[in-house]
DNA sequence: GTGAACGGTGAATCGGATG
DNA sequence: CCATCCGATTCACCGTTCA
């Protein structure tokens, strides 16, 4: 890979009316400097994908501590820090605008975020002409818990894809690709894959995470898999930690990636020249079945197999308890999960539930683990 | 249940400054008409929790047919309709707003969209001073195809759960509860569960669906169950075929419902005088760990279950404090509190003395927190 | 060599009562 | 408004150490 590039390049459209000659020299190169003067130095309708993970604009406060003591390193860089929404606001619509005049009419974006950002994100887009194609989910195999037990997990952040206008056509979609690679079944919007740990995340001199936000390349891969072709200009002009550029050069695209931080384009740099491209025939089929889902004992009731207030016992009938509508069983006074319980009444330190508690089916005893492997079927069909 | 309200009621708040009387006559009834006077007509700081799930603002243009030509019943409602976005953000924050003022301040709200609307409704929530708690996906097990292989399968749809301001404390989040219906681990913020169809899908006469986006009850029973409480006031402003009615109803939970159009108020109200409620005894809160009566330290003294002039050590037995006769522990010449002492033994901020210190019970080292347990079963006794 | 046990960690808007 | 205190709270995965 050559040189880094410092500074815009507003010169580039001067010498050249056609994007896709003047655009040459941009490629495959970290700029480093802010997007917005980067993006105007070049030519128009220049890039087929744009990938863009903007700063959150996290509102954090104090230092959050696992039960543990330790401490969570969470972001706090200063790209981070906007002075109110509307300050964000602005922020969102310079760099969306910025961006938009260097797709190509049949191009398309993608933003990721998470709820502190992406319906600001997604309303600017809305605002300024963008055709929302898909929302995707990334449900991460692996998120961090929440400590304090006051909110719901937060186990997911969301995807935006976005066409340049409403009239936009012949954007691409590699639709038969896609289903031939998941069971030739039509992919969802929302995606499995687990978050960026172990040798794949960046690390500094000291041995700590290099980026405080790196992406895992399978996401990025879905990602141009979808909706570029080999050979495609992608765009990424919040370039971080470089997995953009990794994941288009292995899947034979080419990339522009805008960064401020010369440290950070220092090591995509690196990375990125590591990086082997892929024999074209080789492009593996991304998509894989997850192994047997887990099955909440609240999802029996919610899907009707157990009416709340129902009993179950043990096999041979003897102790009892009551089924509650939050998915709990009570036992005299005592409420908790069904493994807890069940514990419980054996005197025990562990136990399966799912195979200790029996229901009436007929005139027998069968244990809910029958109840549960229907929910699966369920989930597999 | 009572007949069906016509109109506003703002007589409502003059007759009474109670909130909690002037808000009965509004209970477990379906209010026809427009949400915004509806809403102006109730107490302030009158209910609990809102779930509303307004109108997409889809953007739908001449019919979808499937490949073999035949035509999707999708929503074509002139509910749904709008002219800009302009037009749709005002009919956001106007509800909002009108539901923001009924909402206790310790009340949460739940509104569920798609793309073609969530990330403006998200946005209006934040510009307004609500602050997201989640956002939350709902997987469908089985969604829509979509038929024309030009996007990924729309296959979820977005919940916001937001507080009325920042500084809200003490909402309801039932996580002991929802954490032991879940096979002891934290609910995360993906719920997967199957559309409306069959039997629990409203019909009209000829057998058509009788409201184009009818919300699964499973759906809503994970809402109401993690969120309020029996006895607890549900608002629904845009109450549709009435799940949200019907869920209330057999949960425990009072409900208010708006709808403008009488024909789905007259079906919703008929679904939700055939639901029983379940037994109360399926419901009732259990007692967690966070509202157990406080004991304190010197309680155990008191009781005798310590003697003044005892030793207790951390776990390993390693590090050694005196209890003094006033409930608080001596380490070399630093007296205060289990926790604070627990603490500084171990260079750390905080410490939770009841988990840290053991006392010799046997041959064995115990953690406090067994004694304190004793005293708690004494107390509820 | 193998497996159990242990430690570390990830985009996090993460408490409530009292004075 | 702020300071102080009590005390409640974590899931999945990866890498290393130890038996």
């Amino acid at each position: 890979m050559r040189q880094l590039r410092r500074g815009t390049s507003a010169q580039a459209s001067r010498f050249s009316l056609d994007s896709s000659a003047a655009i040459e020299s941009h490629l495959d190169r970290i700029h480093v400097g802010d997007s917005i003067p980067i993006l105007a130095g070049m030519p128009p309708a220049s890039v087929d994908v744009v990938f863009a993970d903007p700063p959150y604009n996290l509102q954090l406060e104090g230092a959050l501590k696992r039960p543990d003591e330790s401490v969570v390193d969470a972001v706090d860089d200063d790209w981070d820090k906007f002075a109110s929404f509307e300050a964000y606001d602005a922020f969102t619509r310079a760099w969306l605008l910025a961006a938009k005049r260097v797709m190509k009419p049949t191009a398309t974006l993608w933003v990721i975020g998470s709820y502190h950002n992406i319906f600001r994100v997604g309303a600017a887009l809305q605002d300024l002409g963008f055709w929302i194609l898909n929302d995707v989910v990334w449900r991460k195999t692996n998120p961090m818990p929440n400590f304090r037990g006051t909110r719901f997990q937060n186990a997911h952040e969301t995807l935006i894809w976005a066409a340049r206008d409403k009239s936009a056509k012949g954007y691409t979609f590699n639709y038969e690709a896609l289903k031939a690679g998941n069971e030739d079944t039509q992919v969802r919007s929302d995606w499995t894959i687990p978050l960026c740990t172990g040798a794949e995340r960046l690390k500094d001199a000291h041995g700590r995470k290099l980026h405080p936000t790196q992406k895992p390349e399978a996401l990025l891969a879905r990602v141009l898999l979808s909706s570029s072709k080999p050979g495609d200009v992608v765009l990424d002009p919040f370039f971080g930690s470089g997995t953009t550029g990794a994941v288009a050069k292995r899947l034979g695209r080419r990339f522009v990636g805008i960064e401020r931080d010369a440290g950070y384009a220092a090591a995509a740099e690196a990375r990125i020249d590591a990086v082997t491209p892929l024999p074209e025939a080789s492009l593996a089929p991304f998509a894989t079945k997850r192994d047997a889902p887990r099955v909440a004992f609240s999802a029996l009731i919610e899907r009707g197999l157990l009416q709340p207030g129902a009993t179950l016992t043990d096999k041979d009938g003897d102790c009892e308890v009551l089924v509650r509508a939050d998915g709990t069983v009570e036992f005299g006074k005592v409420v908790g999960s069904i493994h807890r319980i069940g514990a419980l009444v054996q005197g025990a330190e562990a136990c399966n539930g799912w195979t200790f508690w029996h229901y009436a089916d007929g005139g027998r005893l069968r244990a809910i683990d029958h109840l549960r492997a229907i929910v699966r079927q369920e989930l597999a069909a």
